[in-house]
DNA sequence: CTAAAAGTTAAAGCTGACTTTAAGTCAAGG
DNA sequence: CCTTGACTTAAAGTCAGCTTTAACTTTTAG
């Protein structure tokens, strides 16, 4: 497979796919004069990769759970420890993400001539208290 | 006021503010002798641009919901329009959130060799279902 | 055989939200 | 008066995650 179906393949571009092996993500391929040539699994890797990263994850982040992946230890220290510090990460924002919604929703439905007023009823942001 | 007093208040960094100034977020201060001075008041909207800015919002976006309140509109159809558009964006990421969670905590709990049956076992992309 | 399509590289560019730097000017305390 | 700290500007730098560009070479279709 040469990058351009791989690119096809994987709905990336040929930029991004030589980006990821820049960085270390994907290995070096075998060449024919000079064009990488992949093999059919490459593909796998490179879906959970966006998939990683549409998740949230970092290009590093996901080096760490791939090089993890293929140490072939199940759910190693560093992935505990990564996955446990993303978990909170992800928890904060879930958190503001539901008192935006609230908010937003709030603001859809009331004729809010204040902001202040919303926030104030829903008590979203101490530090906002301040605002006349 | 001057410029540094109001950093400390808001807790920005001077350059931040002089930034917001230049993009039209915040007017242009009257000065004495080139230097910025600023009323009180201005602390409150420094206040409600970082809320704004921490609640996912751009600065464009803010700008146009500041202007919004500025033209005493209770709710004008730009605005909602914005408000809109944005609710449905923070649902679409709370929804990829919740799911990033459960996989995290799901990841946390079991000894995943592969990270292939996680992911099926939570139906979390249906595109990852090629996945070997 | 030739033209176009697809491959190659290094390096620069993009976005957003700032920060840092360089090279000053101004203000306040001793 | 002098030093120190706070202020000023324009322009460049930062971060991630790519994309674009320029200047080629290789492959493929007709």
């Amino acid at each position: 497979m040469k990058i351009g179906v791989l690119a096809r393949r994987t709905g990336l571009n040929t930029s991004a796919i030589r980006y990821y092996e820049r960085v270390g993500l994907l290995d070096q391929p075998h060449r024919v004069s000079g064009q990488r040539r992949y093999s059919d699994d490459i593909v796998h890797r490179v879906l959970l990769i966006r998939f990683a990263a549409t998740m949230g994850f970092t290009l590093p982040e996901i080096s760490i759970f791939l090089s993890g992946l293929r140490d072939d230890v199940p759910v190693g220290p560093r992935w505990r420890k990564l996955t446990g510090r993303k978990l909170e990460e992800v928890e904060r924002s879930i958190e503001r993400s539901l008192k935006l919604r609230t908010l937003l929703q709030h603001l859809l439905r009331c004729r809010c001539a204040s902001l202040r007023v919303c926030i104030e009823k829903l008590n979203l942001s101490p530090r906002l208290r301040q605002i006349r």
